[in-house]
DNA sequence: CGGGATCCGCATCGATACTG
DNA sequence: CAGTATCGATGCGGATCCCG
């Protein structure tokens, strides 16, 4: 009836296939991603750049609770990933502008995904931690 | 042209609209999510009880780098979250099986989508990165 | 303005040993 | 089998100071 197989089931048989790579980060395409944006900063920065180029104090601004040590770091390594451009304007003060490049936007259409899911099912999830404090 | 907005424009308004939760993880929704399953472990045991219910040790096999502790640790959350079920037969030696519940499933979705991106961008990722390494 | 360098606390996680 | 308890390392991440 549905025009594809189940979500779920087809995770599951994806999963089956990832054991192929021995789960080596370097290896595995899923392990790696998760490597490299499943941290607290890589996903607000990405989104924060979808909306268009910002500048580095722009970025700061934006996630507000981000050290410039953490945005630097982050920045650096969405960079060499390929998800960002890093554009120096060499004036004084120095400009340098941050933006996504054709890989980062390709990636915003599953995260989107991800953030929408999020949306409609979080007073889902906030109901079954209330359950389970209460039966605690 | 396109039927909808490009993916990395919604994302970016997205963004926009985070602000309004101070990115209090409490009551962010993507924080929140991200708080919860952006670590190591969460997608990993996901997919893994996407293919049907399986017993501890099973998970155990099935994720072979994970310690008990983390396993253990990381069931509970996802227990807690409403994304798994944990049914214990009281049997001896006792019998723990888990399973997704239909907020589970329903999360495979965009989990999916995230999944596929990686496979198919994998290569774009290293290449991206093999260029950072010579510049350097 | 856009970082780099350094110091350091604190949480996370792994290893090990023990239990019902 | 399916955990719990404890200990210890490590490394993330914040704060601060400095620089071109």
């Amino acid at each position: 009836m549905a025009q594809e197989l189940e979500p779920h089931r087809a995770l599951g048989e994806k999963f089956e296939s990832w054991i192929k790579f021995d789960f080596d980060a370097t290896r595995c395409p899923v392990r790696n991603l998760l490597d490299h944006i499943g941290d607290r900063w890589s996903i607000l920065i990405l989104s924060a750049l979808a909306g268009g180029p910002k500048r580095f104090s722009a970025l700061a601004r934006a996630v507000p609770d981000i050290s410039k040590r953490m945005l630097t770091q982050t920045l650096r390594r969405l960079q060499s990933d390929g998800f960002i451009d890093r554009d120096v304007q060499p004036t004084v003060p120095p400009q340098v502008t941050y933006s996504l490049t054709p890989l980062g936007k390709s990636l915003a259409g599953p995260l989107l995904g991800l953030i929408e899911w999020a949306e409609t099912n979080f007073a889902s999830v906030v109901e079954a931690r209330a359950k389970m404090a209460e039966a605690a």
